[in-house]
RNA sequence: GGAGGCGUAUCCUAAUUGGCUAAGGAGCCGGUCUCGAAAAUCGGUGGGGUUGACGCCCCUUGUGGGUUCGAGUCCCACCGCCUCCGCCA
């Protein structure tokens, strides 16, 4: 959420970041006029409310001596005054709860560093690490390599569940545990607090976020309880501290495993082969909680945690800083990593890492105390660490042999205690 | 699922019978004392809104309603926690 001050002080400051994001200014335009009309019935009610309360302090004043003709008389005043005054509180908690609506669908105002532009071809590519292999012989995309030897079902997961879900076998169901395994360990090694979360949460917690009330369409809700299966794991772990006021010192990082699940709307065509994109999948996620001067720092220290993890499995990726027209609603600045996949003969998404900044705080209310002994929020910041199933995919066809087996990277052979696949 | 109990500020804890400013303690910040610290002692100290800023003022006792001139206190609903029972991996 965007503090409203500035929506009031600088709306310009919001309007080119909306243009920024190619979206219109019209729910721009709605929100200053709400702000000030809810300023004016503010001034109206409150008045009003502090001649209530006079009136009711004179009462008591006049009952404690005893005086009845004076008490009946104020009475009778206070009781108009207070009619008047619940009339009033309703018209101006309407207008603030207007407000608050479409405050919650504003997305974040992109950092200065975030590059400019309209669409994924303006993203800049920042580093490169590693070189594709080149082969001799042909390397089987994972969505034939797997149904060919068995370790992929795709056909009995679309039986039980439907499309865009995997069933993995064998050695690939123990490669899936060794690497989230060895992604958890890693990032423990580097200070990061571990938790095990709920994979289920309720609305006020995917709001808290930013999935909601936009993005409701996205996500998988289980009617009776009014409650959302996570699509990732920084739902739960930013909004572990929803209300608080964090203690201690900043930053606090924290990595946790989870499912996510994601319904895809409007994905129909999009990678329809294969598990790049399925509707339930393993995450690893680190998110950090950090004081405001320090939250651009944490950034290339969280992307670099999660780079670490496809250096330590070899794997050849790019770091690209997502433009503003393609960074996502409750980011300021975006790096996607994306590993190398010879399916694709390109490079594809693994890890998406976001400074927040306070975006996610404010509407979560997550603040601590400065050193001027003043409340502020907190930023947040969050990325993938990595996504187990791409990861996964990204192995199979990256380490595979002209055999068809596929070797364990190294780092992973002490979770598989093997050396090789298939 | 059934029965009962409890939610007060950063934390602990009071305020039965509705009434003027939510008392007190801890913690934190500052002063005195001290070579320095601890102890002692004095003062300050919740959050949000409104304001250009200060002050006045408004809201805030889990959340939302209701009764009343007036609600921490009475009523209703919801949420959370605890105890007991039932069911259960």
């Amino acid at each position: 959420m965007i503090d409203v001050r500035l929506i009031r002080e600088n709306p310009e400051i919001v309007r080119r970041a909306l243009e920024y994001r190619q979206m219109t200014s019209e729910l721009l335009d709605e929100i200053v006029d709400l702000e000030s009309k809810r300023r004016e019935a503010l001034q109206v009610v409150e008045q009003k409310k502090a001649e209530r309360n006079s009136i009711s302090s004179e009462i008591a004043r006049a009952k404690a001596s005893k005086d009845e003709n004076l008490s009946v008389s104020l009475m009778d005043r206070a009781k108009e005054i207070s009619s008047e005054v619940k009339e009033l509180d309703l018209r101006a908690s309407q207008i603030e709860e207007e407000l608050k609506k479409k405050l919650l669908y504003l997305p974040n105002i992109p950092s200065s560093t975030t590059p400019v532009g309209k669409s994924e071809e303006d993203n800049v590519v920042v580093r490169m690490w590693g070189e594709p292999r080149k082969v001799d012989f042909e390397i089987r995309p994972h969505w034939d390599y797997g149904p060919e030897t068995g370790l992929i079902d795709f056909e009995r997961a679309a039986k039980i569940s439907g499309a865009r879900f995997t069933i993995l076998r064998r050695d690939l169901a123990r490669l899936e545990r060794a690497i989230a395994n060895f992604m958890l360990d890693l990032h423990h090694s580097k200070g990061y607090e571990e938790v095990a979360l709920p994979f289920m949460v309720k609305r006020d917690t995917m709001q808290a976020t930013g999935q909601l009330p936009k993005f409701e369409e996205e996500a998988y809700r289980i009617d009776p309880d009014d409650m959302f299966m996570i699509p990732t794991a920084e739902v739960p772990l930013v909004s572990q501290h929803m209300d608080e006021i964090l203690e201690g010192d900043l930053p606090k990082k924290y990595t946790a495993y989870s499912a996510c699940f994601r319904r895809e709307a409007g994905s129909y065509g999009k990678d329809v082969r294969g598990m790049i994109r399925v509707h339930q999948f393993d995450k690893v996620e680190l998110v950090w909680f950090t004081h405001p001067d320090d939250s651009y720092d944490a950034l290339e220290n969280l992307t670099a945690d999660a780079e670490d993890v496809l250096r330590k499995l070899e794997l050849p990726y790019r770091v690209v800083s997502l433009c503003t027209g393609d960074i996502g609603f409750a980011a300021a600045k975006t790096y996607d990593l994306e590993v190398w996949l010879p399916s694709y003969n390109t490079y594809r998404e693994i890890s998406s890492c976001s400074n927040v900044e306070d975006f996610q705080p404010r509407r979560a209310n997550i603040r601590f105390r400065d050193v001027d002994n003043k409340l502020k929020f907190v930023h947040c910041l969050n990325g993938s660490g990595l996504a187990v199933g791409r990861t996964l995919v990204a192995i199979v066809e990256n380490y595979q042999r002209r055999d068809g087996k596929i070797d364990v990277p190294k780092a992973l052979v002490p979770y598989m205690r093997q050396e090789v696949i298939g």
